[in-house]
RNA sequence: GGAGAAAUGGCCGAGUGGUCGAAGGCACUUCCCUGCUAAGGAAGCAUACGGGCUUAAACCUGUAUCGAGGGUUCGAAUCCCUCUUUCUCCGCCA
């Protein structure tokens, strides 16, 4: 959510800001609902004080014991008149608040201005793909033999479900406990296990409510329909980050430094027909998530920590990946920079996302109300941020198809030995 | 699932219809006094939003907020209803 003040006092120059990212702010809808709710928010108030000073007066004489009877006459027709008024302020109030959710987060001034991915812009590549002495195989080819069994899983649950097997479904378990492990060990995170299933206010919070609905999962309690709109996490960036929602940290509590290691949950609306080969993209994956909820001068320093924690992995694993930073318009919601790592895929012949790492500023902590007291003693809001490190399903893929033999066999990658009992490859 | 109890400011804790944004204590901030491994005194000390003033802040003023939402009333922390959460006991379960 942006900042109300901001919107108030330069209109003008946040609607430019947004439509470089391809947001059109309308200014004089605005413009027109502030003065709605500006006469409406002084005539509440207006015959409030009114009757706050009525009641007080009936109070004094009642206790002297004077007649009241006047005086309740006069406001006899206060109390219609004042519903009605706060009736109608409620009304726009919500209009304003609804409209406001929205509005994506502006974009910071180092991003690169464009309207789809190919403004992109590559920061650095790392790792040096491998060239293969046979024809590489995409992780569907090198993976079924193995264990990774996509007709089992779409008996299950349909399309973009998959079963894992033995040794893959091993392979698969060790990559996030190494994630884990090198976030909490290495990188000072505090590792947290939270709820797959949110109430609809955290995500609200978060950025995927009001507008994103269609990309989540909705669940019913049995027997319990209509109650709270209960939905799957589609990142635990949601629960980690709404861990402070509503409070205020002490100064000396930040940074707060989360890792979890959760299924995602995405219904994947609007992507038919893309990505159907393969596990890169399904209807639920596990992700090791990064959110740091840092002091606002921090946040762009944090942020390219992150990328660097990030990048930790993938180097560890040794997966030749580039990083580049979203220009304006390929950007998410919330996010008012992002970097986005791509590991090589051999078969694919090409780079693909496997972590996104953004900064958020105070878009989601003024949406949750997470604040903390600063040097002075006041009360502002935190900036968060949160990066993927990495996408567990995503980087299994990339194993698969960079650590291919060319008799079917995968090597493990060195650093995940320990965690298949020194293990040197499956397969073949 | 059944029965009962509770929810007040950073913390503890008073407050059952009127002058309560809320006594008192602790913590914290500033000042004063004294001076020694500390004590005493004074004042201040919630958040959000509106309006005024302002470059801005400070400040002044109004409104709302005592778990959340609704209701009764001229007036609600206080009465009524619903919900949420916590605790205790029983049942069930991983």
């Amino acid at each position: 959510m942006l900042d109300i003040q901001l919107l108030r006092s330069q209109p003008e120059t946040v609607a430019e800001r947004l439509a470089a990212r391809g947001y059109q702010l309308d200014t004089d809808a605005f413009g027109q609902l502030e003065n709605e709710r500006k006469a409406l928010q002084t005539r509440m108030q207006e015959l409030q004080a009114r009757r706050n000073a009525t009641s007080k007066q009936i109070g004094e004489a009642k206790r002297k014991g004077e007649d009241v009877s006047a005086i309740m006459a006069e406001v006899a027709t206060l109390g219609d008149e004042l519903k009605a008024a706060e009736a109608a302020f409620e009304a726009v109030q919500q209009k304003l608040e609804h409209w406001l959710m929205t509005i994506p987060n502006l974009p910071h001034a180092s991003v690169p201005q464009g309207k789809d991915e190919s403004a992109n812009v590559e920061v650095r590549r790392v790792g040096v793909p491998r060239s293969f002495e046979f024809e590489a195989k995409d992780h569907v080819d090198v993976g079924s033999p193995l264990g990774l069994d996509f007709e089992t899983g779409a008996k299950l649950s349909g399309a973009r479900f998959t079963v894992l097997r033995g040794e893959i479904a091993q392979l698969h378990r060790a990559l996030a406990q190494f994630m884990l492990n090198t976030h909490t060990n290495q990188h000072g995170y505090t590792e947290m296990y939270t709820p797959y299933i949110v109430n609809d206010s955290v995500l609200f919070g978060t950025g995927q409510l009001p507008k994103f609905a269609e990309d989540m999962f909705k669940v019913t309690r049995g027997g319990e329909e209509g109650a709270v709109d209960q939905y799957l996490i589609s990142t635990s960036e949601i629960t980690l980050t709404n861990t402070v929602r509503e409070s205020i940290l002490k100064l000396d509590e930040l940074p707060v430094k989360m890792t979890a290691h959760s299924p995602c949950f995405r219904s994947e609306a609007g992507s038919y027909g893309r990505d159907t080969r393969g596990m890169i993209r399904q209807h639920q994956f596990d992700k090791v998530e990064m959110v740091q909820v840092v002091h606002p001068e921090k946040s762009y320093d944090a942020l390219e920590e992150m990328v660097g924690h990030a990048e930790a992995i993938l180097k560890a694993l040794e997966l030749p990946y580039r990083v580049i930073t979203l220009c304006t318009g390929d950007m998410g919601f919330g996010a008012a920079k992002t970097y986005d790592l791509e590991v090589w895929l051999p078969a694919q012949n090409t780079y693909r996302e496997i972590s996104s790492c953004s900064n958020c500023e105070a878009f989601q902590a003024r949406r949750m109300q997470a604040r903390f007291k600063d040097e002075n003693g006041k009360n502002q809001l935190v900036h968060t941020l949160n990066g993927s490190g990495l996408a567990v399903g995503r980087t299994l893929v990339a194993v698969l198809e960079n650590y291919q033999n060319a008799d079917g066999s995968v090597t493990v990658p060195t650093v995940l030995r320990p965690y298949l009992g020194g293990k040197e490859k499956i397969g073949g």
